[in-house]
DNA sequence: GGGAAGAATTAGACGAGTCTAATGCAAAAG
DNA sequence: CTTTTGCATTAGACTCGTCTAATTCTTCCC
């Protein structure tokens, strides 16, 4: 059996060979842990041991298969918590991260296959990701990207918003801006601060930390495609 | 924050003061969490400096008011699990136990305040055990008693199956054995067995150590009281 | 009251996961 | 090609929960 805490660091690893290039530096780990970088140095050691990643020395680590299986199977069970406190108990979205955080290392498959079964086999969460089922997890919508890369008047719509922390998205869920929301970039402010109009014509300005959780696409993409076709 | 081992401790201690007289001593709490008695000595030495329970040494332990808390909430979190993934999971109520004992030490106040609004309030968990909630558990229903003591031709109602062993509940689950059921004694074998029939008609025997998990009462116990003054 | 039997505690060790402080390697800068 | 700088690793220690082996306390019996 693994324990939760060799869990956590196989998820940020897989977490970070995605955001970055692998091999993913130790320093990086005990960062995203918040643990000190001999603590993270120690443990990937004993990843290794167990042959869940694949380590150069001084080099940093990528995962092997059974790491990047452990590693979608706890973000699958994560996304399915998400979903589930939020479709059956009525938690708001904005606050089932870090129940999700420590329920998905306790869960048994069993509880996994009843979850996804209640809520008839979802594929994306209420953040907008998507749940990975064995397989490798969708390779990310291409056309999606950060807010902050558009331009003033650019029509988009909200993709996901990266589940960080609980009050950023208390107040983005509060200004009405959730997966799926159509929005204009209204204003680009040289001040580090962005402002996006949305369909109920409401104005909302966010601080460019706050728009960098926020990733976007051009609506309706393929449909959008088709017609410029004709 | 109190580990999910120390919670162990604590109810172990609050049932184990419920089945004999305080205090309770240290080999038994050992042989019930199936540790050591030098652990368990250890361990009851952590939970009195925390003031959980009251301690003397070579004697044992009582819990203090604070202790008796925790381990009632450690309870109604177990009971409440139960009886979510048996109604709202569809899990049978002979699998239920495994899964609430880990995941009743990981659930927050906030998840068990929304199971319980969606279960309403329930106060009876599938096993036939009381919900606790804040204040003592109820005193055990004073006519339930182990089927064991009742003699041939006794006409009974199952009030409760302790939840041990997986597997004995679902051979008592399988053959119609539940809280709520009606039963009658048939017969009283002298080598360790109690043969029962069931309003179905049909006999179910039990050996002993399976017959002392089902607590029964004598059936409408108030109203045949009502009926009996008039 | 004096042992003997049985239970509880102390002593000392270990693995997991973490830390701080000291050291070692590697890559960039000159 | 050598030095510097910065990240990675090693060394050593600590807490938690556990163990085995040794010791000490209680109690009960003669």
């Amino acid at each position: 059996m693994l324990s939760a805490k060799m869990e956590d660091y196989l998820k940020a690893i897989y977490r970070l060979e995605r955001e970055g290039e692998p091999p993913v530096a130790t320093s990086t780990i005990a960062e995203t842990l918040d643990v000190t970088p001999p603590t993270a140095t120690s443990m990937v050691e004993k990843l290794e041991d167990r042959e869940l990643v694949e380590r150069e020395k001084y080099k940093g680590v990528t995962l092997t298969p059974e790491g990047e299986t452990v590693a979608l199977e706890v973000i699958r069970h994560h996304r399915l918590l998400e979903t589930f406190l939020t479709e059956e108990l009525g938690y708001d979205w904005s606050e089932v991260h870090e129940e999700a955080e420590i329920l998905e290392h306790h869960i048994s498959e069993e509880f996994e296959r009843r979850v996804a079964a209640a809520l008839d086999e979802p594929t994306v969460d209420p953040h907008g990701d998507p749940i990975p089922n064995d397989e490798l997890e969708p390779i990310d919508d291409h056309s999606a990207s950060a807010l902050a890369d558009h331009g003033e008047g650019a029509r988009l719509e909200v993709a996901r918003v990266r589940d960080r922390d609980s009050d950023e998205l208390t107040y983005l869920d509060e200004a009405g801006i959730t997966p799926g929301t159509d929005l204009v970039v209204e204003e680009v402010a040289p001040i580090g601060m962005v402002t996006v109009r949305l369909d109920s014509g409401e104005s909302v300005a966010l601080p460019d930390h706050i728009a960098d959780a926020i990733q976007v696409r051009t609506p309706d993409d393929s449909v959008a495609d088709e017609v410029s076709k004709v």
